[in-house]
DNA sequence: ATCTTCTAGTGAATTAATTCACAAATAATA
DNA sequence: TATTATTTGTGAATTAATTCACTAGAAGAT
């Protein structure tokens, strides 16, 4: 069964919040509670869930620790997945240290940047590198993911050194849109779009 | 003519582009060319575009500068539009000095932390106040959009006093989906959710 | 013990979104 | 000038996504 992009993204919102409820210690969850949370309605919030033969408790809903557990397993949610950030300027070390991506299931390994002397006084836990040995690193250090937060004009460069470094995914910050070989997965995060979007949403609406 | 949220995030993304194409100086550009940079095919955007009744010439395309200019008009794209930021942590200080909001059409006029010791040591050249002030800058300051970039506990609190303060938009940057009355628009942006939506996709892809 | 209410699961119906197919127009070419 | 190639615009067809409508089962109430 292939599931479509939106379903699989609710999915991942899903596993978000059986996170929280568990560490809340709730015990079950409904359709309707999920469809709220996730921002769709309860038929589709089951829909999805059929797809994955999800089991379900009539009348109590779903049972929090078992089917995040079953969620983990079936995209490998649970292993902590390695990435690396490349661009230290002030969002790339941000993200450096952004305490929700180590909270759950994903590890920033390294950081990236072509400034040799900004790699110096940068102040963190974690390992900096010139860009030259991005290669390297992704390799000895099993990196999956690559952040990218480097200015526009040098986003699609990276975004191919890191394609060719092996990483499976891309998470692209830069406001141009990246264009990755197929069989690696990414997504953009364009900051200005979004305001973009918000204030032609808005618009709309009076009319 | 209702546009769905994706023809107007589609087009929003074209609206980036064209002003891209602009400041390189290209005169026209087709449906193609827009299809590949925005990720979706010649018939969607050409469909897109014939929602706003776009004026596009045979075996050109359409003319990037009155193109341009017209959807401005349309989703009021072009008058810079104010927005402010609250939280102003590593991702919130970042924020502020993101040149690519500055650059097309969004002015940051000021950043809020409940933490007054804080807000005296921030070195920038927007004006950065107490939460405490949140409505009465907003007002005074015609604010319309508010950037949420505190921590997940205090999103949900932050995001009724922006809507209470009058802001029209709201973009989410904490990592919960957030709840805000009829008629304000907002958008979540949830990195860890997109990681996890990369990691999941990859998995899926390999079946 | 029985009735009511709630909730999952799911095939069918509906609605929405995308893609196709092709006419019309016009730039480029021969 | 005639021909060819390219590109928009759009109704129709197709495909995808969502919602509906209903069944079944179990918890809780009476």
């Amino acid at each position: 069964m292939d599931l479509s992009d939106n379903t699989i993204e609710r999915i991942c919102k899903i596993f978000g919040y059986l996170h929280a409820l568990e560490k809340k210690g709730v015990d079950f969850v409904s359709s309707k509670d999920l469809a709220k949370m996730v921002g769709a309605t309860e038929y589709t919030i089951r829909k999805d869930i059929s797809f994955l033969g999800g089991p379900g408790y009539t009348r109590k809903g779903y049972e929090v620790r078992s089917f995040k557990k079953e969620l983990g397993q079936r995209f490998q949610l649970t292993e902590k997945r390695k990435a690396c950030i490349i661009g230290l300027g002030r969002l790339g070390t941000a993200l450096l240290d952004y305490e929700n991506f180590q909270e759950d299931g994903f590890e920033i390994v390294a950081g990236f940047d072509c400034n040799v002397n900004k790699i110096e006084r940068i102040r963190t836990s974690i390992d900096v590198f010139a860009v030259s040995r991005l290669a390297e690193i992704v390799d000895a250090r099993n990196i999956e993911l690559g952040i990218i937060a480097v200015p526009a004009e040098s986003a699609q460069e990276i975004a191919d050194q890191l394609a060719a470094a092996g990483v499976k995914g891309i998470l692209n910050f830069s406001p141009v849109k990246i264009s990755v070989p197929e069989g690696i997965v990414h997504v953009d995060m364009d900051f200005t779009n979004a305001l973009r979007f918000i204030a032609a949403r808005f618009v709309m609406m009076k009319k």
